[in-house]
RNA sequence: UGGGGAGUCGUCUAGUGGCAGGACGACGGACUCUGGAUCCGUUAGCGGAGGUUCGAAUCCUCCCUCCCCAACCA
């Protein structure tokens, strides 16, 4: 049975202007970030909706940085939003553009709502602006600058332009309303001053036109249908249809919807980046970090967080999302692609003392039992093996069906072996290793006489095994604020063991040389990437994307409980 | 206390005047050469109070709670 999916709010505006002919049949959204911080998965949504709405009713999305700010943007950040958004699986072909593009028509427009009377060249500081506003139960003052004559403002608008007066010292602003109960209307700043250097058009300008300016009159230059942002833009509405209709030019519709949030993260760029500059991570494409650039390298797959966002959906409710979705949207891809391999972690010597020294067998392992068409491949099997040491007990609890002494397990696609001894180091007493005994006629892990064995492990061959290190991770924000702490800051929330890091993993043979990138099951315990960044010859490193789903742990967790 | 939004299982999300459904989680069971996967089941919700109606999550009124807004950020 399909899922049946019902429009989310915006896709049903989109199908009424459709049906209505609003803008000819036509939809055209757009992605507009500005390239200040990486993309994370919060913009991921914001994408989607944009590219596959586009997509959907054959319409175009385009790319825009909004990039008006020159002392917050960088060229790094444009070219990391490039891959990300191609990496998600979205393409909008020749259509790349920059508010900055712009600046020369947004310039003709502010002159010419200054000819309308409707914006004025204000000599107010940043703080005065601030006193003037009033608050939000008291209306705010006119600037004594707002009935300069046209002529005036003209001419104080082009020497801002041509560099005569330093930063901060003037503005352009909208002559709109000091009283409106929407601050976004008291007189809003259009231009600023900054000499500053423009990633883009370095020295050309130094004046900058502000979002609410620029962001609705580039959707209207690039003829943009549905205009989609985040819900707290949704005050601004009244100013972007207050420009557009000012100026009588094409009027796309702005629509707000809910931005996404996670447990257990954060997803804001502020707090992102103050994780990377504080060290709390160590760049913006720690798999730790909810950026795309993280979740890439965590071995997140572009279809399991759009999987994600299609069940996440779009709405203006407010809402934050359990973080354990989008590890269930990961293990299901995962799940049906990932080919199986062993990797012990934590590697305890299993000695086999009835195999034949010197003996090698290859014993065969299936690739994907989800999926027939990925095949078999070979694994050396002797009589020194590594299995986990978390899979052996001294003094086993109840339920327990791995190794302890006396107890038969079966190594997976292996034999079936019996515990019968543990060697320790005769200073801690530590179990180092375990004398085993394996049934010869259990090749393949069946038993010849039919007994039932409940335990598999996995394994590797000592001889033929590489060495990796191997990362784990945990959530970035704790469950809970730890004792005693008030949940005040997220800074007090920030998981101190979010990871750990496993050097001497013992991986089997074939995974040597794994490209980076490559996501592999480690079996029985969860889905792995190679780390395209740290990896280096003779020793691979391993991320942890997600762990399997652990039973076990669950029941004996219960067992502790009582 | 101004304005703008939002309230449906623990978390998301359908339902738009006619049996409150799905997903994730949790819990239990079946199956299993991954304690994985899969399958089955259980759990649990319309913010509140009135009103309209044969019938209200849905329409009306009032109330409550939460989020956003006072950058020359976007």
């Amino acid at each position: 049975m399909p899922e049946e999916r019902t429009l989310d709010f915006i896709r049903s505006i989109v199908e009424e202007d459709l049906r209505t002919g609003k803008y000819d049949g036509r939809v055209h959204t757009r992605f507009p970030p500005e390239p200040n911080g990486y993309l994370h998965i919060g913009h991921a949504k914001a994408i989607n909706l944009n590219f596959s709405i586009a997509e959907e009713y054959g319409g175009l999305c385009n790319l825009r940085f909004d990039d008006t700010n020159p002392c917050m943007e960088e060229e790094e950040y444009v070219d990391s939003i490039m891959e990300d958004i191609h990496w998600l699986g979205f393409d909008w072909g020749d259509r790349l553009y920059y508010a900055s593009d712009y600046f020369g028509k947004l310039y003709d427009y502010a002159v010419q709502l200054i000819e309308m009377g409707k914006a004025y060249v204000c000599d107010l500081s940043p703080e005065e602006i601030r006193e003037y506003r009033g608050s939000l139960t008291e209306p705010g003052r006119n600037s004594p600058y707002r009935d300069r004559d046209v002529e005036e403002n003209l001419d104080l608008f082009a020497r801002m332009r041509a560099g005569e007066f330093p930063d901060g010292s003037r503005t352009l602003r909208a002559r709109i309303d000091m009283a409106a109960s929407n601050m976004n209307m008291r007189d809003p700043v259009m231009y600023r001053i900054l000499h500053a250097t423009h990633h883009r058009t370095g020295d050309e300008w130094c004046i900058y036109p502000m979002y609410d300016f620029t962001h609705c009159l580039s959707d209207s230059i690039e003829r943009i249908t549905h205009s989609n942002c985040s819900i707290e833009f949704e005050d601004h509405r009244a100013l972007y249809d207050w420009f557009l209709d000012e100026l009588g030019v094409y009027h796309p519709q702005q629509i707000e919807f809910a931005r996404l949030n996670l447990t257990r993260t954060v997803l804001s760029k502020r707090k992102l980046k103050r994780l990377v500059e504080e060290g709390h991570v160590e760049s913006w494409d720690d798999p730790r970090m909810p950026t795309l650039a993280g979740l890439r390298r965590r071995g997140y797959t572009p279809e399991a967080i759009r999987e994600f966002l299609r069940r996440v959906g779009v709405a203006k409710t407010p809402t934050t999302i359990e973080i354990e979705l989008l590890e269930h949207c990961l293990r299901e891809d995962l799940n049906a692609r990932a080919q199986r391999v062993m990797a012990v972690l934590r590697p305890l010597r299993l000695v086999i003392e009835n195999y034949p020294e010197g003996r090698v067998e290859e014993v065969e392992a299936i690739n994907n039992p989800e999926d027939s068409s990925a095949g078999t491949r070979k694994l050396p099997f002797s009589r020194e093996l590594f299995v986990e040491r978390t899979d052996f007990r001294e003094d086993p609890p109840k339920k327990w069906f791995r190794l302890a002494p006396g107890r038969e397990v079966r190594l997976k696609h292996g034999y079936l072996v019996t515990c019968n001894d543990v060697v320790r180091d005769p200073s801690s007493g530590e179990v180092v290793e375990l004398r085993c005994e394996y049934d010869p006629e259990s090749r393949g892990g069946e038993a010849p006489d039919g007994r039932k064995v409940r335990g598999t492990l996995h394994w590797v061959s000592a001889p033929h095994a590489v060495d990796a290190e191997v990362r784990l991770f945990d959530h970035l924000l704790l469950e809970e604020p730890p004792e005693g702490v008030e949940e005040t800051d997220f800074e007090n929330m920030i998981n101190p063991d979010s990871r750990e890091a496993l050097s001497g993993c013992k991986l089997e043979p074939g995974l040597g040389d794994a490209e980076p990138g490559t996501i592999c099951q480690f079996m029985r315990q969860g889905y792995f990437c190679a780390d395209p960044a740290d990896s280096r010859e003779g020793e691979s490193v391993w991320n942890r994307s997600v762990s399997l789903r652990d039973t076990w742990a669950k029941i004996e967790k219960s067992q502790s409980r009582g």
